[in-house]
DNA sequence: AGCACGCCGACT
DNA sequence: GTCGGCGTGCTC
């Protein structure tokens, strides 16, 4: 619609105007003028206040604007080609409103820092490359043979580059013309490499797989979602491959979205081998330069592949037929700092607004998607068999409460863990908290370490001898002796990998005790080295947190330990069980594959609790009805949608005060409409109250009614922008949160 | 977010 | 007298 030209004024000196989107928290776009028409989604170099910025047209206005100020020119335009197509402009309105982030900074964390600096795009390449650009050729080449020959060459393949088709034998002249007839243009965007594949054996496919990628399939250039809910070993990705074979196949492009895990590289490589298409990988371990092209590469309308993490949901692919967000449950989708989007919601809009299908895959959906299905919004798609004949896991549920502060496994499990290491096999223990202890008390006063900035205890690290905050970058050295009473007698409390990986290095001196969390793998490549000595299949014991779960895949692993996952349990978050529920079935997913079968102990205060006993029998949708019902009655999400509005501020009071006031408004609101069904909670300290001295604070807003929150939220928004963000207040609207703070 | 403007304290 | 502290407000 905004395609149209913009062609203003008269005569001699035509104007256009744009709407530029700058990288500034800003909730509005600015209007500039130019003397060309621009296409949309071009970068420009624009003069805001005193300095220059890069800028996106986001809009083009098809009269002059009445507007009460003067209207500045574009200083620049930076590249000959669009950066982004109007489809991205979309998404990210769409974005920007649904979850109230300024459009500038929302569209500008789609794109690669790269593309973020003002240097123009062929400083990417030293050459261009030569593509087609014109369908029809017949009538304009007929008296042409060697043009309609390079035509022809170029046609059929990648973008080209002119030393390349020189050696050829194709002339220069042939291509100069073919240009000034507009047949052929010069691109910066590099050929992505054609990959060569002999294995493309067809995958065999049981009755459950096919019937579900005949399903989406089916929906091509329709808006459908479907929900894969698929068992671990179920072969979920062998339906991904399917699937996006069958859209490659007539000429279409799949983005599969994947949470934050360093291991896409596995999945690019199956995809690459099985299906004869170039697959583009997009993820934050690339150079920076890589990493913008391979973006660009996005750009192109032939077939392939692209994997990339949360913000890949946005990048071009104008001939996108399909996306697929494994994993769907997975936290990382939502951007928890900056920009608070969730990449599940903008590729199901994205889907909807360009008219696809958008498959959610998991073996343990969100109870928001579980809840979609039920209410027949989406499509519930299972695979209820393990593909590869792989018996789910033994569980066993071990009384912990009894163990003496010093013990951390049962005799059970020690036994357990002994006949596995004697069976040659791999155990793992999983303990959710990195570092040697998340506490230092002091045995006479009880004095606990704390970080100076935080309201949370400083952890215990062995590894650099320091007591680190694991919420600000505080790193303090261990005390001596105690600063309150000038004790001596200062002990470590509760347990993290480091310790535990101390204690079953004294316990199994015989075996590798290999740890595997944030610090372990902070050096390039360590996460491979570990990964390449669990493959040797040798008998060792594995120490994890949360990333061990993901995406790993360790085929001699056959026991799993699982340590002090208590606070999951009874956590102030209501979210807390779904999301232990589904790291605990995921670990377990971890042993036993093949054909070892897996066991599971959960060592526990609390073996009664029913969350365990759901465990037990793997009975994820058991669980989901039940938690469903509870959230349905007290009125939580997925049945109520909620909005935090948070604020912080350096003076303890500030963000408070401000907030009351706020709270104050929107009631006062609320009672003039009193038919409105919307809740507005105290406002509230954070879980966390002070976390690097901000002092911060939050008001929940809920409704049943999206669209009643939404308006709430317009009146909140329009409250906040006048009162402005300062060195000193900080605020953000947060839809859908995820976390207590 | 940047950046300028503007209004109060300690200094060559 | 003025240099600079940061509180406030604006950016087409």
């Amino acid at each position: 619609m905004s395609e149209q030209t913009s062609l203003l004024l008269t005569s001699d000196n035509p104007l256009y105007f744009f709407e530029i989107a700058i990288n500034r928290p800003l909730f509005q776009s600015f209007t500039y003028a130019f003397k060309k028409d621009i296409p949309m989604g071009s970068r420009v170099i624009v003069t805001v206040g005193n300095s220059t910025e890069v800028g996106i047209v986001i809009e083009k206005h098809l009269i002059t604007p009445e507007v009460d100020f003067s209207i500045n020119p574009i200083d620049e335009v930076i590249d000959d080609t669009p950066t982004v197509n109007s489809e991205v402009i979309e998404i990210a309105k769409w974005t920007s409103q649904y979850f109230f982030q300024p459009i500038g900074e929302l569209l500008f964390t789609f794109l690669p820092n790269y593309l973020k600096q003002a240097k123009p795009l062929n400083s990417l390449y030293t050459e261009g490359y030569l593509r087609t650009n014109h369908p029809q050729t017949e009538s304009l080449l007929k008296n042409a043979k060697k043009q309609q020959e390079a035509f022809n060459l170029l046609n059929e393949n990648a973008p080209t580059s002119k030393s390349t088709l020189l050696a050829q034998g194709i002339k220069s002249n042939t291509l100069l013309e073919l240009c000034k007839k507009g047949l052929i243009e010069k691109t910066l965007i590099p050929p992505t490499p054609s990959y060569t594949s002999e294995s493309n054996a067809p995958l065999k496919l049981n009755q459950e797989q096919t019937n579900a990628v005949q399903a989406v399939v089916e929906h091509k250039d329709q808006f459908g979602c479907f929900l894969l809910e698929g068992i671990t070993g179920s072969g979920k990705t062998e339906v991904y491959l399917h699937i996006c074979k069958s859209f490659l196949s007539v000429g279409q492009q799949v983005l599969l979205l994947v949470p934050e895990i360093g291991l896409t590289s596995q999945l690019a490589e199956r995809l690459e081998s099985q299906l004869n298409t170039p697959v583009i990988t997009l993820h934050s371990n690339l150079a920076n330069k890589e990493r913008a092209s391979r973006w660009l590469q996005t750009q192109q309308s032939q077939p392939m592949v692209i994997i990339g993490t949360r913000s890949a949901v946005a990048c071009p692919l104008p001939n996108l037929g399909c996306i697929i967000l494994d994993e769907e449950h997975d936290s990382s989708f939502k951007q928890q700092e900056g920009i608070r989007y969730h990449s599940r919601s903008v590729a199901i809009k994205r889907a909807q607004l360009r008219g696809l299908p958008v498959v959610l895959g998991s073996a343990t959906p969100s109870l928001e998607t579980l809840t979609n299905t039920y209410q027949q919004r989406f499509q519930h798609l299972r695979l209820t068999k393990r593909a590869t004949g792989a018996r789910l896991p033994k569980t066993q549920i071990q009384d912990a409460s009894t163990l003496n502060p010093d013990q951390i496994f049962t005799a059970d499990t020690l036994s357990t863990i002994k006949a596995t290491l004697a069976s040659k096999q791999q155990v793992l223990v999983f303990i959710n908290r990195r570092g040697f202890a998340p506490t230092l008390q002091c045995n006479q006063c009880h004095w606990v370490a704390e970080c100076e900035q935080c309201d949370v205890a400083l952890t215990l690290h062995q590894s650099t001898n320091s007591m680190d905050c694991h919420h600000c970058e505080a790193k303090h050295p261990i005390p001596k002796r105690c600063p309150k009473c000038n004790s001596p007698y200062l002990s470590p409390l509760g347990y993290g990998t480091e310790r535990i990986e101390h204690e079953l290095i004294q316990t199994f001196p015989d075996f590798p005790i290999i740890r595997m969390d944030r610090d372990s793998t902070q050096n390039k490549g360590s996460l491979e080295k570990i990964r390449n000595q669990l493959l040797e299949d040798s008998p060792c014991i594995l120490v994890g947190t949360q990333m061990v779960a993901k995406g790993h895949n360790f085929p001699n692993l056959t026991l799993t330990v699982v340590l002090n996952c208590d606070n999951g349990l009874y956590s102030q978050d209501f979210r807390a069980k779904e999301t232990l529920l589904q790291n605990l079935i995921q670990v377990g997913g971890r042993s036993g594959r093949a054909d070892k079968p897996g066991q599971v102990i959960i060592q526990t205060s609390f073996v009664d609790h029913p969350l365990l006993k759901f465990f037990e029998q793997q009975d994820y949708q058991g669980f989901a009805k039940e938690e469903l019902t509870h959230r349905k009655n007290i009125g939580l999400p997925p049945y109520h949608h909620q909005a935090a509005i948070r604020m912080q501020s350096l003076m303890d009071n500030k963000a408070f005060t401000q907030l009351m006031s706020l709270e104050q408004a929107l009631k006062t609101y609320k009672t003039n409409h009193p038919g409105d069904n919307v809740e507005i909670s105290l406002t509230m300290p954070a879980a966390i109250e002070r976390k690097s001295n901000w002092y911060r604070y939050l008001i929940m807003l809920s409704s049943p009614d999206r669209k009643q929150l939404h308006h709430y939220l317009n009146v909140a928004h329009h409250f906040l922008i006048q009162t402005p963000r300062t060195r000193k207040l900080k605020w953000v609207i947060d839809v859908d949160p995820l976390d207590t703070w």
